[in-house]
DNA sequence: CACGGATGTTAGTCATCATTAACGTCAGCG
DNA sequence: CGCTGACGTTAATGATGACTAACATCCGTG
């Protein structure tokens, strides 16, 4: 059995996503601005500068953890679109699941994500739309496998909608256990859907 | 035919609302804390410390508009709910209606009001949550006399989850023209909110 | 066991920013 | 006409905050 260290090296490789799991909770609760770096650096036990042996500024740790996020959700999407399934329904379903699980698992990611593109440098916020982009279009594909009559902005739309919807769930958390959350909110999305394509 | 000032006392009494207006787009696309004071007075024409003759303070600025924003809210709800209406149904689909013009006429406000409540200080917090909260109730009392077998608890969060799906109209501006993006809103929250109920 | 790299620490440094001070302008009114 | 109050303006002032520098520690390794 190997030496009982207080936390070897374990610590070490983790201490970077310690950082950005903090830095999620805070920019969620608080703002990007709203944050400072002593701040996140307290909130993982170290203080102020230690980050900067991690990360290159605030900006990239913003960047770094957007980009992740989005990358994330895009590489879920494309390997439920490309995953053998009985149809679109089944797949939208499969999406949907993605989505909810995020939201509820990961309520500070999610947020800061839909709000803090804006404070993200330029070389990474284009990298960020783009898989955005790309996320949106895997969701605008099922549906127009389902609706081939109703126009893409529409759909686009709609799906803008059920993500509003979905990533409510940072606000309304403790309202409802999660394991009633989901359904519910799985239902509600569904139904959402249905209505937005009717008469298309 | 009154004096042709170039704007007279006009001018003056709309300064205030000049610059929350200014202030809410800006707080809305950068967060309160990445928003100077100089670049609110910037928006408006004026420069700086200008703002001090109209507010405390940019906290209070702040304060005014939350505030401001949630009993308009919550005035029309009431006004909608003690409005004589053929039923419960029909109430509902008045309490989206001004839920929707809102979201679709003041994204900025909107976006600002549920995303800055946390960089309120304390007084004026708690009135506004207050109005939030008496806002929520509004629907709330609607939907459970549509649907007196579902617990309030799952009305609340299927409320808050129908606001995530409404307010989402500041993301995906321009994808569609308001004339269109109203009945949509109308529909998916309509059939969400039917879901939501379903097997209560 | 000396060395080097990874990680931290504390004490600057330099900007930015909210807020205040001191000082005009000007309209209306006695 | 000269005062006053509403509104603005441009310099402080004082904090706060991002980032850098200079200086430990400590682990693994040659």
């Amino acid at each position: 059995m190997s030496t009982a260290y207080p936390t070897p090296t374990r610590n070490r490789r983790n201490r970077r996503a310690e950082i950005l799991e903090a830095a999620a909770r805070l920019f969620a609760a608080r703002g990007f601005h709203g944050v400072s770096i002593e701040d996140i650096g307290g909130a993982v036990g170290v203080s102020g500068p230690a980050l900067y042996r991690h990360f290159s500024g605030k900006d990239a740790l913003l960047s770094e953890m957007l980009l992740d996020v989005s990358s994330r959700l895009r590489e879920s999407a494309v390997a439920v679109v490309t995953s053998a399934s009985p149809g679109p329904a089944e797949t939208l379903d499969a999406l949907l699941n993605v989505q909810i699980t995020f939201a509820l698992e990961q309520p500070a990611l999610i947020t800061v994500h839909d709000r803090e593109l804006g404070n993200v440098p330029e070389p990474a916020r284009r990298q960020i739309r783009r898989l955005q982009r790309l996320y949106v279009e895997e969701w605008v594909t099922v549906l127009a496998e389902l609706h081939p009559a109703c126009p893409a902005a529409r759909l686009r739309a709609a799906t803008h909608a059920v993500f509003g919807l979905l990533n409510s769930t940072p606000y309304s958390a403790g309202e409802l256990p999660a394991q009633d959350m989901r359904p519910l909110l799985h239902a509600m999305a569904r139904a959402a859907i249905a209505a937005s394509v009717k008469d298309h």
